[in-house]
DNA sequence: CAATAATGTGCAATCGTTTGTATATTTTTT
DNA sequence: AAAAAATATACAAACGATTGCACATTATTG
């Protein structure tokens, strides 16, 4: 079963090449009568356009990389899908490959993707990048860079983000509006401008509750749940009542610590978390966390990139909202 | 910054285009030396070599297309990151598409992905498909087709699934032992093996201990988290006092149905789960449950694929072993 | 030293499209 | 009815690599 091709269908019209091609992209150069033949005709031939030769033909492919730390991350999977959902429709095919948070895979997934001749990267950059030449090699190549969640201002191009300042904000918000006094931060990465936000969220809403923050009560790089464990067991008889956490691992090794602790959460303990893992409604009691809305956002990356490849690609960042959801450990009425 | 191709190599080394090719690729009908200069002066100039070219006249491409009902489901995106994990560094990339459980956008993602003419494409088959035409064109065009979990023995090529038989006997098992007498099974649709297979898991362990089994303690698509709830509701009063159920969704339906019933799990009530999604070690009390090791999953397609590629492939069923995870949910100890 | 083999490189066609330009045909305008 | 414009199709050169075959050079052999 041999691929036909459009030569194939030229011969069987008695019509050049160039005329089967210019009839299936729909020019009007061609005669509807003779289009809707070629049509009708490569529909029974069974005629599968060949993707490579068109691409290399016009110098670019349809097809869009994207490099994320890890795919089986639950933010991440969901930004991938929001992503896949826009671009399929818009004639693009995800090319997608993970750094695991490595620098050498980053580099070496940014190649891979160029020498395929991608319309576009996106990207969410790994936590161990701290040189950005293979991101501004692509720059340089105009090839349209879209980056989301972590963004260096370092690279042009449109960067989508998420409202972390806003998300951290409400969540602290509604912990001391319940009535706990001395809420602490466990936080992630100085190094990530997410968790800088997130930590500025929580500054500006004990500050605008208590006129000041007390630096005492911040604790940073505390984003696993082992890390959530042993800090919390460590500060939580130091009159600490409640503790906005930057991710909703570190939430649930809170909750792990206080009942270990026979520390009762919610009634004389308040938590929220950040990420709206599935498991944050599902465990007791339910943790208030802040949804990351990842498919809402990788749609709006694919739209970005979908308008960088047409070449009106703005070089901005867009926030992307969250949603706080306001469960039962930040409430004291329970 | 124009991109340099091999015929700006040669033009600068004063040989000619086919030389640099084969020194690129370590060809040793050119001599060490040649090859050595070739490659450095490669490097110097930024080369990048050009996949599609490369493709087009080779006629087939470096990439694998994936399709999967939905990436965003923790099983399936652990799978990716699986094959990804082995497919890179063979030197492919992962096209990937999601067929959102329907059999239109399955055949989409067919179309698309032989249009790109990828070198194999690896699938799980959306719950919706009953007509396998597409996929057989697949392997009509002998491109390797490697399924996993939701495979079709119409369909020839290799094959991938989980153990399904033995977690779900296994899991069944400690419900029996732990001394629960009446042990129902929340199962999924009978049209997909994987849940014929749990069942009958569940069945035969049942046999095992009592000899036969009540089919009344069976019942079919209890699979959501709001099925295995409202049937649990249902059935906990007919004398049933545990349940192993086809998936961890439902098995946290039950959980909510038997608190809202007051009924203790574990000490009353036995639940058991399949997939061990990351929530069952995080409720209370934990669930037991079976894991299907999807990364390990993904490793072993992915190798089936580059055989395949290889022209070594396998028309054979690969069964990867399970993990039941025994926790609070299933013992009577409590 | 002639004949043969081995080695390294060049030539040119090819993969399947796309597209600028040319040409032939038809239609419109004056 | 001749000139101009519009329409439809053909021609041929790309795009950037790969590869069978030919050729030239050097090394090996009898």
């Amino acid at each position: 079963m041999k691929k036909v091709t459009i030569n194939d269908i030229a011969k069987k019209l008695g019509v050049t090449p160039s005329t089967i091609s210019r009839a299936l992209a729909d020019n009007k150069r061609v005669s509807l009568k003779t289009r809707e033949m070629v049509k009708k005709v490569a529909k029974e031939m069974g005629y599968q356009p060949n993707l490579m030769a068109a691409s290399l033909r016009k110098g670019r492919s349809d097809l869009v990389g994207m490099i994320v730390p890890r795919i089986n991350r639950h933010f991440f999977s969901n930004v991938i899908s929001g992503v896949e959902e826009i671009l399929n429709p818009a004639g693009y095919s995800l090319l997608i490959m993970q750094s695991h948070e490595k620098l050498r895979s980053e580099v070496k997934a940014v190649n891979s993707l160029m020498q395929n001749r991608v319309a576009g990267i996106i990207t969410s950059i790994s936590s161990e990048t701290d040189d950005f030449g293979h991101f501004q090699y692509v720059v340089d190549s105009k090839v349209p860079l879209v980056q989301f969640d972590r963004v260096s201002k370092e690279l042009t191009g449109a960067k989508v983000v998420n409202d972390n300042y806003t998300g951290a904000y409400l969540a602290t918000k509604k912990l001391l509006e319940s009535g706990y006094r001395r809420v602490a931060h466990f936080g992630g990465s100085r190094l990530l401008k997410a968790y800088c936000e997130r930590r500025r969220g929580y500054e500006d809403a004990v500050k605008d509750y208590f006129g000041k923050v007390d630096e005492g009560l911040i604790m940073e790089d505390v984003i696993t749940r082992e890390a959530g464990y042993l800090k919390v067991k460590e500060v939580a008889k130091e009159g600490i009542d409640a503790v906005f956490c930057a991710g909703d691992y570190s939430a649930f090794g809170v909750y792990e610590g206080l009942k270990e602790l026979g520390i009762s959460i919610s009634k004389e303990f308040g938590v929220a978390g950040f990420g709206n893992e599935p498991f944050a409604e599902m465990i007791y009691p339910t943790l208030s966390s802040v949804e990351q809305q990842g498919s809402e956002m990788g749609r709006m990356v694919a739209r970005q990139m979908i308008d960088a490849i047409n070449g009106s690609g703005h070089n901005i960042e867009i926030v992307v909202p969250v949603k706080y959801i306001d469960r039962d450990s930040s409430g004291k009425v329970l």
